[in-house]
DNA sequence: AAAAAAAATCGTCTAAATTATACAAACCCA
DNA sequence: TGGGTTTGTATAATTTAGACGATTTTTTTT
């Protein structure tokens, strides 16, 4: 075994943008910053990595120091290593990404650090730290795509959800208009959605079914070739 | 402006999966290496970053000081990161992958630093150096979703193609069978072919008509809505 | 020189997917 | 009770994608 080589030094950080879908309205989870450099401005949650954990590991603790959340499914974006991107030094920035259901009940996650966290809508960003506005730009990129050709608009709803709601999440996300009659033929000619048998309650207008996304019956149909699209 | 924190050090490497399509054949370009570690096993072409430049111009100025290549059209892929994936330190590698036309006339590539560079068929790969398997498996998945909805074949073609020639390299880098009349067709109804006007010569069999990809017009056609698929 | 072989090229037919039309059912509210 | 809104079903018209038949051009074989 070879020596272990002491200019062999570190100084990887990670981002995470977290996407959530409220109020017909797509949010992601913002710090604010109580750390030199930018000090006082919003942020992704992020932070350095460890000398001794993996990314995808770096990934979930920052993420649960920084805002309580855990068990989100992170997934790597990409790495941004400008070499001004951080006023301290030269620090590569890993982005990973991860799309959550907004719980009613911890709609205001946990905080630590005393930062603050919270949900933002995407219509209103303001002026983050760092290239944060940028690492944004990639990700909603990456989510319009993945969109389009993965069923990934599932994590972002309650676990019952109407087609309706299906629907205006597309719409909204990728601003586009969408024939409903059409929409629900196609969603439900995939055959991976189960009607619950229950319909929504305390609506001002005729009560739409619920359904759920059923991740295991999807997984058989891509085995047997099914094509997920739009 | 914040003084430098002397404690962000860094250690960031690079290495590049270099796609090339030669005799019906996907091909990578590999080096030897000839520094510690895995010393003399074969390597895709990578090295450090340097600390004053940016991570897309250490991809082009290792892949040209390794290979001798340059302009090609270098993308992030992924990022690496597992602690014990470099036997000397903590060092995380930023893939880039790019697809180049591998011209008759150059097809060994200039090599320097006395290590040996060379097309290898993605068949033949040997088991390489640190996590570069693993890192070279990434690249062929993303190339082989980028080949299905986006018009990347043409970079690997010659200038001048026959419809065979790019539906033996769908069918060769996809592992399917096209059928070839509705390929044609498919192909020639988006409109970004243009016909040369000349034939193949020295084939044994019906010379075929020559076509070149328009880039500009397939842009213009996108702009349109036009999505490019299969 | 004719026959066979290998590609290249053109065209048709059908099934599936998309888009558009019509209307009925459920529920709220005034 | 009746108008308004949204959910939901059925089906017709149109476009597109895929399966398949047949012909032309050129080289190789006999």
């Amino acid at each position: 075994m070879l020596s272990k080589d002491p200019n062999y030094h570190n100084t990887f950080s990670i981002d995470n943008v977290i996407f959530g879908f409220d109020e017909g309205d797509l949010k992601i989870l913002l710090i604010e910053r109580a750390e030199e450099a930018f000090i006082g401005q919003m942020a992704l949650p992020g932070n350095l990595v460890l000398e001794d954990e993996d990314l995808d590991h770096g990934a979930a603790r920052i993420l649960f120091e920084l805002t309580g959340l855990q068990n989100a499914h992170l997934e790597q974006l990409y790495t941004f290593g400008d070499v001004n991107r951080h006023p301290l030094g030269r620090v590569i920035t890993v982005a990973y990404y991860s799309l959550i259901r907004i719980k009613s009940d911890d709609l205001k996650p946990r905080i630590s650090f005393a930062k603050r966290a919270s949900w933002v809508s995407v219509s209103k960003i303001p002026k983050l730290a760092f290239d944060h506005n940028r690492i944004l730009e990639i990700a909603l990129e990456r989510l319009r795509g993945q969109l389009r050709y993965r069923p990934v608009g599932f994590e972002l709803l309650p676990e019952k959800f109407t087609l309706s709601q299906l629907q205006g999440l597309y719409e909204s996300i990728l601003q586009i208009a969408i024939d409903t009659r059409n929409f629900r033929k196609k969603i439900i000619g995939f055959d991976f959605l189960v009607e619950l048998g229950e319909k929504q309650k305390e609506v001002s207008h005729r009560a739409a079914k619920l359904y759920r996304f059923d991740k295991k019956r999807y997984q058989s149909l891509v085995k047997l070739g099914f094509n997920f699209e739009l």
